[in-house]
DNA sequence: CGGGTTTGACCCGCGC
DNA sequence: GCGCGGGTCAAACCCG
């Protein structure tokens, strides 16, 4: 079935896209992140993700030399209308009312805030937000044109994990890249109907769009 | 000198 | 209608 289905589980939505192998292998679609990452904790983990789908070397070096620890949980709120706490998350960016074409959050065990995923962040702003006695960063990609965010929190319930995520879809190639690689950027950039054979952040930010627009009826 | 960070103010949607 | 809360702007500042 090359659709997508959502399951209620225990109070929480999980969604599943045939159409994206991550999903089915409980890449979830919650409304309520925080809690999907403590009570659906048997999510893979993030070098089980990478292995399974080939991704670019890069995120591979990135994820071995950058991170302290690694993603032990994932979410992704294609809804686009909770924010990570769960509260309403229709509030806006900036007071505009912009739905998120896809948001994937990650739950680190890092020492760091910041993470190398290849691409280039310039914080714009930083937040004490209620949810968390945490200061929540935000960070836009400096590349041109490019309006992917990220915003960056400790979790709340444990400071040694760090709750990343991702807002939108880079439209250009990351900036680490040294050359080589050419062809798979160049397939990243384009056709996001097709199912690539190398997931990349990209992917899966197309990815959770797409299931974003097939899940909702705006 | 250029690019990134800091910081407070501001904007806007939502709930009450 | 008002207050709250999250998200963004933008100028000053910092650093390589």
């Amino acid at each position: 079935m090359a659709a997508s289905l959502g399951l209620a589980i225990g109070g929480h939505e999980a969604y599943y896209s045939a159409s994206h192998p991550a999903a089915l292998y409980n890449f979830q679609t919650t409304a309520d992140p925080l809690v999907a990452a403590d009570t659906a904790a048997p999510l893979l983990t993030f070098p089980q993700l990478l292995d399974e789908y080939s991704p670019p070397p890069r995120v591979h070096a990135a994820a071995g030399s950058q991170m302290n620890g690694f993603p032990s949980s994932y979410y992704c709120n294609s809804a686009g209308v909770y924010d990570d706490a769960g509260r309403r998350g229709g509030g806006g960016i900036g007071g505009v009312n912009r739905r998120p074409a896809g948001r994937i959050g990650f739950r680190t065990r890092s020492e760091v805030e910041v993470m190398d995923d290849g691409f280039r962040w310039r914080k714009y702003g930083k937040k004490a937000v209620k949810s968390s006695p945490n200061l929540r960063n935000y960070y836009r990609c400096s590349a041109d044109g490019c309006g992917v965010k990220k915003r960056v929190e400790r979790d709340r319930d444990d400071p040694r994990y760090v709750l990343t995520s991702y807002d939108g879809v880079h439209n250009h190639a990351t900036p680490g890249s040294h050359g080589h690689g050419a062809s798979r950027e160049a397939a990243a950039y384009s056709a996001p109907a097709v199912v690539p054979d190398t997931w990349t952040w990209s992917d899966l930010h197309a990815a959770a769009a797409a299931a974003h627009s097939s899940e909702s009826s705006y």
